[in-house]
DNA sequence: AGTAATCGCTTAAACGATTAATCATTGGCA
DNA sequence: TGCCAATGATTAATCGTTTAAGCGATTACT
């Protein structure tokens, strides 16, 4: 009880059993008498035992740690994500590893390498720009969209898209201009596809997507969005809280005030949303959920129970494949009050 | 050259050498003929060897892995941080680990604790709020600032500071607004006596401490910088983008333009400092050289190099222990124009 | 009563790598 | 020629845990 790292053979020595024993009484796999698994633990306790990692993986062949794969460089979702993932993870009895890929796509593939050769159980991966996650040398749960395939589990974004386009349609905006970024990404062709559908087929739609803007679009360049206001588009829907204040400050800049002269509303419910003025209308995930789902269907596998079966390419599947979204309304919506020139507008506040 | 997972053992087997021979010549350590150790990485190639993180670690007692703790919840420095400390910990051949904390000061020394528990080498602690590291199993390298005891390496946020005031002081401001967040953070004490410095002493400088506003200041609520405006504060420099963009949206908000009317700064260079129009002007961290060195004071401690030598608590001392920021000039601070009704205002440059 | 099953524990063999100690061979040098 | 040193490889122990197999002794079954 006095020398360096408490192991199972002090513990086995101190009440003169068998490591075997106190292995089994500590797991409880194997069959030990109550009374001595009791004082077993006790001991255990008593030396502030801590197993060693390095000795059980190699017995076992597990290591107790997930991977986690974020693809997009600096991507503001990450705290979210990483927290989720790390407290799931992390009460489920894992480590969470990460493996960034530095924005290159190739990257991914080679970061994804690493965890594996870091003998990583499993690993959690936001895949970039639906690139499909090959097969991998251990069980993967996928978190994109539910309408990609292999998707694991995620938010439901298309019915994220549908719940803003219905709080915006209620506040009566019949002209809305979606901000989107990448055409590619499944995740917002997703919410603009349920925005659409919550707008009505009576709303005016139309969609710019950022990317494929005339000659690269460097961030700070103006969207002309005070135009479009004068071209009667009374409603802003960004794919992205990162967009909405974008767009929100490029609005005011011009001296369009938000929500009164033009609503703006974005997604994700970033950390920025709440503290602008005003403050954002936004969707929020429900990460801990989705999270909690992925790392479960992951664990499932890992160890070996019925849930959660392998898909073809490794793969897992979860629970449910889906979470909701939630509406979070702040200051940014208002009702619409169209300022047309040519429109007789009474006493605007 | 067929079973599943390619070893030591196999490889020795197909050349017909002892394992130990081929350990010590993928190792370069034993004495091996080169023409044998050319062979044997040869054919390990061939087989696509991956050493077994677990065996090693074993008989090592290294892991090869770091852990990253990270205590403010959903810190927006998170990706930036994360990103660099990952590409220096997998340059130099180490895994990370995430330890959060969430938000909770006393659930960090259980976050650090669960890190020692999974075995890893060493951490890189980005400390709550001036929390002094206890001493720990383990090297640490903790990133605040240079003023901390026990900083092993950190941006030089007085400097940071400094520039930031020498800039808005060369656009002629002499009134001017902190927005910081909590006294506490040694952090951001640095920050504004660098600013006050920088600002000179002829320049009317006040601070408000965001976390000691009245009731619990929810992130939404205005600040009344309209109001400071109207009392001749012409220039706001917020401790963080977070912060500068709030301040930005409130005034813009309000109906005072940025930079016409009043300065907006921030610190960090966060993602959204370039979305927001105006962007903003901002002091940018050089986080993959702290990365770097915190990383290489890390594992010189480790593996016993001279270099990096351990200090009192566990905390690795760094090469350098401060690295300098770049003030990073956007569109949110301009020329100093007073709008004071009541002062006779010249040709204010 | 005799056989079988059960219980509670121990023995011992892995897991895959590192490394100190050892051994065989050869060359150098007196 | 004879001895020692250097070289290049092998042997075997070890890291800490898990787990299949084994082994008395008690209990149950028919």
């Amino acid at each position: 009880m006095r020398s360096e790292k408490p192991k199972l053979a002090m513990i086995a020595e101190t009440l003169s059993v068998s490591v075997a024993t106190v292995s089994n009484a500590l797991s409880g796999k194997g069959r030990v008498s109550p009374e001595l698994a009791d004082r077993i633990r006790e001991t255990a306790r008593d030396l502030s035992y801590v197993p060693s990692m390095a000795g059980r993986a190699l017995r076992t062949g597990r290591s107790g740690v997930l991977g986690l794969v974020l693809p997009d460089i600096a991507n503001p979702l990450f705290p979210q994500i990483a927290q989720a993932i790390e407290q799931a993870a992390s009460t489920a009895g894992y480590g969470v590893l990460i493996g960034d890929s530095r924005g290159h796509t190739g990257v991914q593939t080679e970061a994804i390498d690493r965890l594996i050769d870091r003998g990583v159980d499993g690993m959690v991966v936001i895949p970039r720009r639906g690139t499909r996650i090959s097969d991998i040398g251990c069980p993967v749960a996928v978190i994109d969209t539910p309408s990609t395939p292999g998707n694991t589990v995620s938010s439901d974004h298309w019915d994220g898209g549908r719940q803003m386009g219905a709080h915006l349609r209620g506040l009566g905006h019949r002209k809305v201009l979606i901000l989107a970024g990448s055409p590619q990404s499944t995740v917002q062709n997703d919410r603009v596809g349920g925005l659409k559908s919550g707008l009505g087929p009576d709303a005016k739609v139309e969609v710019v997507w950022l990317e494929k803007l005339a000659p690269p679009d460097v961030p700070g360049r103006p969207l002309g969005l005070a135009a479009c206001v004068r071209q009667g588009f009374t409603a802003f829907a960004a794919l992205s809280d990162l967009t909405a204040v974008r767009a929100l400050t490029e609005l005011q800049g011009a001296g369009i005030a938000v929500p009164d002269q033009a609503s703006v509303a974005g997604f994700d419910d970033l950390i920025w949303s709440s503290v602008v003025t005003p403050s954002l209308t936004t969707l929020r995930m429900d990460m801990a959920e989705i999270a909690r789902l992925a790392v479960a269907a992951l664990t499932a596998v890992i160890e070996g129970l019925p849930r959660g079966r392998v898909a073809a390419s490794g793969t897992v599947t979860a629970e449910r494949p889906s979470v909701p979204m939630m509406l979070v309304v702040r200051q940014s919506t208002g009702p619409c009050r169209s300022l047309l020139p040519d429109m007789a507008e009474g006493a605007g506040q």
